[in-house]
DNA sequence: CGGTATCCTATAAGATACTG
DNA sequence: CAGTATCTTATAGGATACCG
């Protein structure tokens, strides 16, 4: 757990992973979207490929440069329950400016991160539930 | 959303709700159980009582002095979600040592965090899936 | 117990410029 | 574009001791 809260659950690499969702993929997009230093973000982009959360590919607008971007791996879009999360905490709790919001396809519905139990039930955080290792 | 990074998203400030949600809701407990040096606890605490996160309490255990607790608010146990999709992430991509586990108290079940749509269905974070802001 | 205080070291961050 | 390099300042962390 210790090195998983040193990479993704880290502030710079958390608000990249967030980016990478909404499909700002390339380096100056990225540092322009988070407002990190150039350093911070070719740094922590290195620690998400690394940690397999991310990888690049090169990719070629119709008409411009060839580039490279960043895009999620499954290990990264295994982290979006974890995004939606933090988001709706920061809606309900936080700051009032607006934040991450995930919708369904087929719908267009609002998409919340919630707790479910094996046994289908859907589990209120404030009831039911109890904690322990393992 | 930039100071739920700095606040709740934190590396200790995440071990410290672990901790607590677990039942280790002392100072020199939380001391322990973290490895994090006391003054970086007292800092955290301070912080996430200041977030609403925490509350700190007297209590009195049978036969023992009087001292102070720290129990999760609302809005504390609002991080549950994030609790347990950062746990999953880690049992499943992370380590292999034993992370915290949800349970549901009424038939034993384990507890995940998944994303489930306002239009009832549960939708996989590989499809059916897009984000936006706000 | 539940913290503070100190002190020193190690990273991290911000600004800015440069290169393939 | 996509990074490196550099430099300076700001925080964070670890160790340890002390106090009400």
């Amino acid at each position: 757990m210790e090195d998983v809260l040193r990479t993704v659950a880290e502030r710079w690499a958390l608000l990249i992973v967030r980016e990478v969702s909404l499909g700002r993929r390339r380096f100056d997009e990225l540092q322009a979207a988070t407002g990190a230093p150039r350093a911070v973000i070719a740094d922590r982009l290195r620690r998400l490929v690394e940690a397999g959360v991310l990888a690049t590919r090169p990719y070629r607008a119709p008409g411009r440069r060839t580039h490279s971007e960043y895009v999620l791996t499954p290990a990264g879009i295994d982290l979006l329950p974890l995004q939606a999360a933090l988001a709706q905490w920061g809606a309900r709790h936080g700051t009032t400016e607006p934040g991450l919001d995930f919708r369904h396809v087929a719908c267009g519905g609002h998409v919340e991160a919630v707790l479910v139990c094996e046994c289908g039930q859907q589990v209120s955080p404030h009831e039911r539930l109890v904690a322990q290792i393992n």
